[in-house]
DNA sequence: TTGTAATTAATGTAATTACATTTAATTTTA
DNA sequence: TAAAATTAAATGTAATTACATTAATTACAA
């Protein structure tokens, strides 16, 4: 269904306004259905991915600052994040010894596990978009770099 | 800048996963753009979107309801944002003749008149991705309608 | 050195979101 | 018709977000 018809518009001044609306709703779009996946493993979307950043590092602590520079969405406040996933016990706050402002995650093996358990799920995701074909992705891809640069 | 140097990230496994950050990350960022351009007008963006599905209604009232199928965000409660609205007195509830359950949403002079004192800078943003050419914009609009096609 | 600025993370808070529940009205159906 | 089910909007609440501020440490400049 295009745009158009699941805002139950019938037109868009421009093309330009409709990109802007199309990206944002697809945005939301797709947030929603990971969130719906990650209910069952008990993190939510922004836990997740200061988990998969952390798993990025191989083993390496990160400070907070780090981290956010990598999360997806900026705003969100990584210390309490961290603050979450310690909770649970899948994260780990260090001393950092460099820089005592600083301070570093470590994740814990029972971070790296859920993160395994997780995968099935995600792969299942990706998957389904890869029927559009690896031309096409690569095309949205790289309209979507050009659509920020643009505005930026 | 491409999404990977954007999050600092070496490479993603597959241009699908790839698809799917980038989708996530740009609608967060635009969603930032207009915020701060909607700051100055002393609405967030949620409630200037209200307005904006109001107006499109060329002065006919509409019922909660149908303005949350038409949200772009239809989790945040129109309910609310309907409240927030009429605190500041850019559109009023009124009693829904032929169902006393529903109620009706009317856009204010007010509200008319704040929707186009913020079309001009919206403009300047719509302008400013037209310089994409309008075959990319409407290949954009295309391949982002199917992704969400895809996953459904 | 010493005072000033900048950086890092944490915290306070008001607003918003997510989700469940409630209330009132309407529709269905037995 | 009366009871049950459904629908529309509002409300309660816990969690999260947005934004500002604070506290501690480090960097830098006079």
């Amino acid at each position: 269904m295009g745009i158009a018809e699941e805002l139950k518009q019938s037109h868009f001044q421009t093309e330009a306004t409709k990109a802007i609306v199309n990206v944002i709703y697809t945005g939301n779009w797709i947030i929603q259905r990971q969130q719906e996946m990650f209910k069952p493993f008990g993190v939510t979307m922004q836990q997740y991915n200061v988990l998969r950043i952390l798993k990025g590092q191989q083993g390496k602590p990160m400070t907070v600052l780090a981290i956010t520079e990598r999360m997806l969405d900026r705003m969100s406040n990584a210390s309490r994040l961290v603050d979450k996933l310690v909770e649970k016990q899948l994260v780990e706050r260090r001393q950092c010894p460099n820089d005592r402002r600083a301070v570093d995650i470590v994740l814990l093996p029972a971070g790296l596990s859920l993160l395994e358990r997780m995968e099935g799920d995600l792969k299942k995701l990706g998957q389904k978009i890869e029927v559009m074909g690896n031309e096409h992705l690569m095309q949205l891809n790289e309209l979507l770099d050009q659509f920020r640069t643009r505005i930026s």
